[in-house]
DNA sequence: GCATCATGTAATACGTAAAGTTACATGAAA
DNA sequence: TTTCATGTAACTTTACGTATTACATGATGC
């Protein structure tokens, strides 16, 4: 596995939900991001905990939104997710006793510590709300183009 | 495997043998971090070829450092080692069809190129050199600590 | 009530990349 | 020419996100 796409995926969920009315399946949802239902429900638990989604059994079930795009930040998307880990690099041991490896900790600790303050930041300025704007002017734009392509014909 | 520790593996190793003279064998280096020689020696293969460190075979025969260590920083290991990947986390596909993900990925693709950003330069402040130092620095503290404690009794 | 739909979750397997290990070739020094 | 040390290939282990299977739970509609 490269890399920990949950953030991405669920952000992809959201948006998605967001430009839905009525609540989406887990099957749905999967559908939109090519993987499985089950992944979807499991991804999603922590924000269903956190409060941002809500889900239901039966018909006409699903996932719905329960929270104010504009308030939610992707911070708070990452501190439902668990607050997986940002660096894929880090120490080899957490506390050693060699005092070349603590200084050499001191040093990767510090660094780490406020670049990752910086990326919680931005997370901090980063509303769902944005991300659907984002969205919307996309798909005018792709749907300008087409109107475009077709005049062209 | 949790994270990726090869820098913090080598900034060890290069600090060692800063504090040593003469070279230092694979073997002498994995026992500092409580490792196994042919990982040392697979790790600073990229440091053997960005000239930042010298290998010997035979008697006598070891790692040496190869550079000014004022004039080397850690964005410099980070390259010799290949520029390992950075984030743990990341975009699910990364070129995504659809409008959403694509507003998505733009977003954490901005993000998480900025953090990036910060990091190197971080890493390109500072020098081994500034790492060699703390490092007396807490030898001094410890001899201190120790020296104390006799005195004590 | 009962079939159906949808979530909830446990158990298991898969994919990937670093780290660990084994084995053997190469080359330098005593 | 023996010994020491690196160089490297091949394979195993470990960690963890992701994928899949299987089954339980609960809500809706007839």
């Amino acid at each position: 596995m490269k890399r920990d796409s949950r953030l991405s995926s669920v952000l992809h969920a959201l948006l998605h939900m967001a430009a839905n009315d009525g609540p989406m399946t887990s099957e749905a949802l999967a559908h939109c991001m090519h993987t499985n239902p089950v992944v979807v429900r499991r991804t999603m638990a922590g924000l269903r905990q956190a409060g941002l989604v809500r889900s239901e059994k039966g018909h006409n079930g699903g996932w719905t939104i329960a929270c104010d795009l504009n308030a939610v930040t992707l911070r708070d998307i990452h501190a439902a997710l668990g607050e997986p880990a940002v660096f894929a690099i880090g120490n080899r041991n957490a506390a050693p006793e060699c005092l070349v490896e603590q200084a050499v900790n001191a040093a990767l600790d510090d660094t780490f510590r406020e670049v990752e303050t910086l990326l919680m930041e931005r997370f901090g300025r980063l509303t769902l709300a944005q991300l659907a704007e984002d969205f919307t002017g996309r798909l005018a734009a792709h749907h300008e183009k087409i109107r475009s392509q077709q005049n062209a014909v």
